[in-house]
DNA sequence: TGTTGGCACTCGGTAGAATTGACTGCTAAC
DNA sequence: GTTAGCAGTCAATTCTACCGAGTGCCAACA
């Protein structure tokens, strides 16, 4: 799989000596597993590798000059350091998912009906449950779904709302406020020019528009800008973040967790955190891989969501760096692969 | 005003000895203010009565019996229960805001555009940075408003989206699903009809749908029925929730802190308090008053929002029991205040 | 040369004792 | 009713000693 590959090749060899990365692995899953520094001999009783302590010390000395351990002081044990959880994680078998959970995404969605943002806002909910950390999904961006219908409703008569329906089902509505009264039949007109222009084009595409200097072809004008102005902000894009309360258990310290939380707030900077990493074709950042200083503490899994084909959305999990990978990242590559095939298979949908 | 009243007149009576309350008051502000249990001799020195630390003791022990203070271990000094907060809440002189956060108030809805939903969730924002907890807005129910304009799009043959308008400038969407396949024609007669018997109606007001069986009518029928299906649910409200992040900041224990987060996650759970609050006219509740027992540590201030002389929403602010009762409450007051007029004054939108 | 057992050393964490200090409640005098 | 004084309580702090986990180093060994 092109999954789980690092933005550039590591400067320098690559692999470890068999011996050091099964010491490096068990010193991280230990560590996942305890919160604890792990020493010499619990390594060396954990892996099945028969050497003493002692050989494990003097690989682990390696390990850290090499920058994949350290330590916390002198007299503790080793604790994994971003590019050892790198390791790690480039060389992770993908597991799976337990059964139980597995029958549960299954049940999920087989049952979960109603709009999309329900489904994702659910979606959101399911993934942090089955993983005990945040999730955060992202909504397919409707860029490059074509217009089904536009309307421009007549509020009062300096104010209407412009309402455009999607042909993935979404809608948008913008206020037009022109500076002019405008008379219902002029709305009327305009809402039915507007048909005529729109339907059936994308946001990227630029339509001609009238450039008569009556009151309809001022609206008309207006509504398409105030549409297509939509575009350059990401603000079409849809996020949903599930159990932020997770947060606070998954992390130690209340400053982590307020920090953590307040980057949460910002549901762009998630976004394009997100999308970064999707970029990069990577789908675990690690500590500060993502060069968001504010989350150095933080590991974020991503899985992309296919729509026709193409990545259009994201499925995304927040835990801190020593999170249990494996069955998270199983637990993200079920979910993305479940929300692929429901926008995919647009059929079996409302039956069953 | 009628704010700040508890739900039911108090069964002994309501005021203490002024004495009594002087020092109530003095311990509620210290402790606010330092988060620690306060000491006779620090209320003596505090509070403007001339009295020894002895006598302020004396009091206490009173004041203790009879509900309003507690005493974490004996040689500590006192911490106001509910009851204390409750009396000092209820004999609060109303505060004024700051100088500096009025001005940043005004300047908000003075610069603040857009769609009713942005105003809100910016709103939500703005709250919680006057005030540094977390703040709920919850938007004005559309029950009452009468619909504009609904259009029953084609998304596929099986697949239909209702998309209705509302006069309050709301628009929600439903998915229509019928079992049979549409034509193109029938969907659009189907909305034809829809607007003809929908628009100037309300939520509420039962319609006379068609009879007749065919796939006209039946369109026409599931649209009215699932649109109607969504009062019963308070689904349609609308809540914004800013500065989660505050939580963590303001409450102490990890466990505290996941617990109100994972409360906020349930927004309809926040709705039906907010709600709860408002219905007693009570625009605080302490502690256990709102019946609600994972937030018996915080508190909660509601203030509602007008909308055609009727409360129509709510901005809320949760924080511990110990709050800046005075800032927060002007804070809560100033913003509904202003939101309140954003959305009577309708016509001051879009000018300036 | 790589591995191992042994040993001295480091240093965080803990347990217990002693101390401090911020309180109180009580009582007797004013 | 108020106050000063005093004895008592108890959490928090500090100090000490100590334990133990874990290291680095070294000498012996295969």
């Amino acid at each position: 799989m092109a999954r789980r590959t690092t933005k550039a090749p590591p400067p320098t060899s690559n692999d470890l000596d068999p011996r050091k990365a099964t010491i490096l692995q068990a010193v991280v899953v230990e560590h996942i597993d305890t919160a604890q520094p792990v020493g010499s001999s619990a390594v060396a009783a954990s892996a099945d590798l028969q050497v003493s302590p002692a050989t494990v010390r003097s690989e682990m000395v390696s390990l850290e000059r090499e920058g994949y351990l350290a330590q916390p002081h002198t007299s503790a044990g080793r604790v994994p350091t971003d590019k050892g959880y790198r390791f790690f994680v480039d060389h992770l078998k993908s597991g799976v998912l337990g059964a139980a959970q597995q029958q549960q995404v299954r049940e999920f969605f087989a049952s979960v009906r109603g709009e999309v943002e329900d489904v994702l806002e659910q979606t959101s909910t399911l993934l942090s449950e089955l993983t005990s950390y945040t999730s955060v999904v992202v909504g397919p961006s409707h860029a490059h779904t074509t217009i089904l219908s536009v309307q421009l409703v007549n509020l009062d008569p300096r104010h209407h709302l412009l309402v455009a329906v999607f042909s993935d089902g979404s809608v948008v509505k913008h206020s037009v406020t022109p500076t002019f009264e405008a008379t219902h039949v002029e709305v009327t007109e305009a809402s039915r020019q507007l048909n005529a222009l729109l339907i059936g084009t994308t946001l990227e595409s630029r339509v001609q528009v009238p450039s008569r200097h009556d009151h309809v072809a001022a609206l008309v004008r207006e509504s398409v800008s105030v549409l297509h102005a939509e575009q350059p902000t990401l603000d079409g894009e849809q996020v949903f973040i599930g159990g932020s309360s997770k947060v606070a258990q998954v992390f130690d310290g209340v400053e982590t967790v307020r920090q953590v939380l307040s980057i949460l707030e910002q549901e762009l900077l998630v976004v394009s955190l997100v999308q970064d990493i999707l970029d990069q074709g990577l789908s675990v950042a690690i500590g500060s891989e993502h060069g968001f200083e504010p989350l150095s503490a933080c590991a974020v899994i991503v899985a992309p969501v296919m729509v026709d084909g193409n990545p259009a959305g994201a499925v995304g999990l927040l835990g801190p760096t020593r999170m249990k990978y494996r069955e998270a990242l199983a637990a993200a590559e079920v979910v993305s692969a479940h929300l692929t095939r429901h926008f995919g298979g647009e059929d079996d949908r409302g039956q069953s």
